[in-house]
DNA sequence: CCCGCTATTCAGTGTTGCTATGTACCGGTG
DNA sequence: CACCGGTACATAGCAACACTGAATAGCGGG
């Protein structure tokens, strides 16, 4: 999409690999070849590198390194009990913002 | 709210200020009132003003100086057409967002 | 042997919202 | 009159985040 979502996916993103990765550990590549696939075409590789050492490091997730057979050792993510707390706390947030953009496109005061 | 919000709000606060333009005309400290009360508690001041010289300079909106009785006057800034296509792009990018958000929350794949 | 796919990393850039401060106009109070 | 609070706008400096572009590295196939 536009350089509109790219200022709108600020904050959101983060949320949006949490929420991945409370369903299932998940490794860089496979987030970033899924959200692809789910429409966010012009995500590029590093974001998702750099937001998940961003996360690794406020201690949201613990990390396992897993060979592979196809390439180089894939590290693996998945959701920690802080992380779970975290999430929730963005839920919310999302709540609060999506309840007063929805208002407001119904033209509501 | 927390720092979440701050994030969440960067390219989400601009197509906000620009509904409530489409609405009806307003100023910087009127607008920023209203965000408060509608629970946006921590916009700063500072904010709104740099976003409405960003969204001038960029032609989508047109603005208007009058005179206030209970101070300085006013910069009444008011949606034009352009900020109309502009705000039509930005509903767009946000259903996307929202949409895929929604789904994740739900713990669809 | 090189190319393509898998997989991660990192330095540099632009946009955005926040902090903090300054300017300025007005009416009311002491 | 001096001061203060509410109204109204502007701006310099900062932090966070996503993007760009490139580098590194392992693996298998032509």
């Amino acid at each position: 999409m536009g350089k509109q979502a790219t200022e709108m996916l600020k904050g959101t993103l983060e949320g949006i690999v949490l929420a991945i990765l409370s369903e299932r550990p998940a490794y860089g590549y496979e987030i970033t070849a899924w959200l692809r696939d789910q429409g966010f075409s012009d995500i590029a590789e590093g974001t998702i590198y750099a937001l998940l050492v961003r996360i690794e490091q406020r201690g949201l997730v613990d990390v396992q390194k897993v060979p592979s057979d196809k390439g180089p050792p894939r590290k693996v993510y998945s959701l920690n009990a802080q992380g779970q707390e975290y999430l929730q706390e963005f839920w919310r947030t999302w709540s609060f913002l999506a309840e007063r953009l929805e208002r407001l496109r119904k033209g509501g005061r």
